[in-house]
This record gives structure tokens, sequence and C-alpha cells, in this order.
DNA sequence: GTAAACCCTGACCCATGCGTCAGCTGCAAG
DNA sequence: CTTGCAGCTGACGCATGGGTCAGGGTTTAC
């Protein structure tokens, strides 16, 4: 499989796929003799990973300091000892619980938003009758060519 | 309360107030007549506001279109009547429907991730002794000079 | 009156997670 | 053989939320 067919496989692009192997989130893949990157489909399911990562908020760094426990993540799709593992386990594991804290932070936050939006929203409610169609300016999504940043 | 006081005693820097003007999330100050700006206490509250905000993960723009709402935030600090509020009810309305959503797909997936984390975290502690300080290199900070970006 | 400390307006810098050329090579089809 | 899509490696661009000068006025304290 070349990358723009397991970029397709994985739901994304072949530039993200060699992103993800510069900085580490992805082992290199064997080329063939001219210089192409050829995937397995081992490599999609890790790529699907990590996208569920970056889409739940961790960044690439935060992935690539897990990227030898990954295949924890997904049970049976990934090779089990790929990785010489003992000597970044401490660090890993520390990382998880960090992790940990500041997502239970974001919950707890988020939660509290929630109410006040809620709040909000009844009070605006109230005063204003529900919005039509035509007191919002065209809901379009206007995203520009460009758009890049944080998967969300 | 010049700029330098009412970032102190919001907790940021004058360089944020001055953004979050630019930015419309902040109306222009008072000025001195020989241009520099003055900020009453109610400025600095919502600033406050502000930086609730945005460490919920708001974004500038987001808060900006909320701007003329946010004193439904706060009940009695800020004054009641201080914008034009018809036209842009509905607008604001839709915005908070909308964040809502957001706000709850978050919850949604922090939630399964902190699951996933969990896990992982179990796991690594089966096979690795609690992390000593020092299996851990230096736990420092490592933040650079210049860390900005994203409020987390 | 003069230095120290603060403010003003640009303008450029950082990290993220890629998009998007640019300029060159590879490969399968007609 | 050639055409045209695909891949390769840099390198620059974008949006966010400000930090950090630079170059010049202001205010405050001694």
């Amino acid at each position: 499989m070349r990358i723009g067919d397991a970029a397709a496989a994985a739901g994304t692009t072949p530039r993200a796929l060699r992103f993800y192997e510069q900085r580490g989130l992805l082992a290199p893949p064997i080329r063939t003799r001219t210089g192409q990157r050829t995937y397995s489909n081992a490599d999609v399911a890790r790529v699907k990973i990590i996208r569920e990562l970056l889409s739940l908020g961790l960044t690439v760094d935060d992935i690539a300091t897990l990227s030898a426990h990954l295949h924890l993540l997904d049970g049976d799709t990934l090779p089990e000892h790929t990785v010489p593992d003992h000597i970044r386990l401490p660090q890993a594991s520390e990382m998880f619980r960090r992790r940990l804290e500041i997502i239970d932070g974001h919950i707890t936050r988020l939660t509290r938003l929630r109410q006040l939006l809620s709040v909000c929203h009844a009070q605006l409610a109230e005063k204003a009758p529900p919005a039509t169609a035509d007191t919002l300016g065209r809901t379009s999504d206007g995203r520009a060519p460009g758009r890049a940043g944080t998967i969300r």
C-alpha cells in the first residue's frame, strides 16, 4: 500500500502521514528501492489511533512520548513487541497520570461552562424568539482554503 | 487605573488587554488626553470573565460574538444595558446552542479518553514499578521563554 | 530637573497540525 | 514513448493567543 491509499484508508492525507513519521509517531515505513513508502494494514490502524488521540486533545508530542505503547490502546491490531519498552516506561506512566489529571480538569471546567452557557441560552431565549432561518444571516461554514490547525 | 495595574488585577498582562481590545472583546477604554488607557473595576471584572472563558476553551472570536452578553455570566459586576442587544441576539443564541453541542462532544470524548488512558496506566503500572525520582530524568517543566499559545 | 518606570504603536516571533506550492523522480497505461 | 497521476523533499503559509523587542512619549519620585 502506498502513501496515498494508506492515508485515504486512515481518513487523512499523505502530508499528514509524512508529518507523523517526521515527528516520530509513526516508524519510518519500508520503502521500495526507489524510495516510495509502503504501509501495512497495521500501519493504517496505528494512524487511526493517532488521529483518535489527536481529536481527543493530545498533542503530537504527547503521542510521540506514548508511541512505544500505543498498541495498548488497540489490543489486537498491532504487533506486541516492536519496541524496547523498559527505558521509557516510567515516563510514559507519569505522562498518563498527568494527562489524566489534565483531562479531569477539562471535564470539570467544561461541565461548569456547560451550565453557564445553558443558563445564558435560556435567558436569551426568553428575550428572543427562537432563531429562524432569516434572522440568522446564512449560517454557512465559511471555511477558507488554507484552514489548518488543531483537530477538535 | 492604568493598563499595567488593570492587567495585574485581572491576572494578565498589558499586552493581553490591548489584544482583547483590538479583537473586540473589550470596548476601547477611556484615554487620558495624552493617550493612556484607563480602566475601571468593571473592566477588570470583564477581563476576568474573558480569561475564564478562554481557559474553558472558547476562542477569542467566540467571545467576541458573545461580547454583548457577557454580563449575563456575571450577574452583578457589570452594567446591565450597555449595548444595543436586539440585533445580535439570535446569532448569540444560536452560538450558545452550537457551543453547547461542541462542549457535550468534548466531554463525551474526554471521558472516553480518560477511560482509555486509565486502562493504559494500569497496564503500565503492572510492568513498571511506580516511578521514583531517579527513574524519571528530571521532571522539570521545561517551559521555554517564549512559550505562548492556547490557554489550557 | 532628571532618572526610573510606565505607556504607546507597530512589527516580528513562537508552537501546533498540517495545507500548499515548487521542482524533481517514478510508474502504469495507451 | 509519452502523458499524467503519484510520490519525494524542502520550505513557506495559516490561525491562535499572546511574548517581546524597538523607538519614542509620559508620569512619578527623588
